[in-house]
DNA sequence: CCAATATTGATAATTAATTATCATTTATCA
DNA sequence: TGATAAATGATAATTAATTATCAATATTGG
């Protein structure tokens, strides 16, 4: 990554711009708007080489082999997942301590917690 | 899934003998002990099975694109994810409330928490 | 026990996300 | 501006979990 393109400039600003994770076909399809003949290989080699840039973070979830993207530094927090839709939101206020006790002898490094249901647009 | 064969059997008591969601993988291995000719095929076909009749349940982990399988039935619970050996542990106590607050709109149906870190074995 | 057929085991096929390839285009710097 | 090499876009290849195929085996009801 050491030019400056206006294919990863679209990329990270449409990522910037959303304030949630985004699939690599979001991405595709928002970027495409500053970029109308973005590739979606060029999506794949923006994402890779802004996750080592450590710009960007992976979002994985349960049960969807494909990746999210969503700025890096953001304060603790985790998601809710439209089952409509499939769109991934932030979640505000989650305290960093939840009260399910890990039994001992067990070492907690983090924990993930995902709300499913549906979101605004697809409840009505 | 009309007759009863040593290989079902042997799946079934597989996931009942153990307290924890188990890989089609750590199945096979574990039932093998009674059928030692069993094959994957027929892992992947009873579970299936399994599944579909209600008995047991698949677990999906963010990242990991393999499903693992748990007794169903089980009150309310949560996982924990050892990230050196992969295994899965049931944990217990979740109110079934966490402190995290769903914006206005979103309707949500179901949570997921997933603690990830070392287990016991792998700790020391 | 026997016939009918469900089940098994080995392995080929599938599937979907991601990565590699390569000719063409474009950013950068002298 | 022009040379150079990085980046792009189209698409082929890869990868790993799961499913389908099919001949051989085993269960079950009579």
């Amino acid at each position: 990554m050491e030019r400056k393109t206006k294919q990863r400039n679209a990329i990270l600003a449409t990522l910037a711009a959303e304030n949630r994770p985004l699939s690599t076909q979001e991405i595709l399809e928002n970027a495409q708007k500053k970029v109308p003949n973005l590739g979606i290989a060029t999506v794949y080699r923006a994402v890779r080489e802004f996750v080592d840039a450590g710009q960007i973070t992976a979002i994985n979830l349960p049960g969807d082999p494909s990746q999210r993207y969503e700025i890096k530094g953001k304060h603790h927090h985790h998601h809710f997942w439209c089952r409509a839709c499939g769109k991934l939101f932030e979640l505000e206020g989650c305290s960093g301590k939840l009260n399910i006790k890990t039994p001992k002898g067990f070492k907690t490094e983090l924990h993930e917690v995902i709300f499913r249901g549906l979101c605004p647009k697809c409840k009505t």
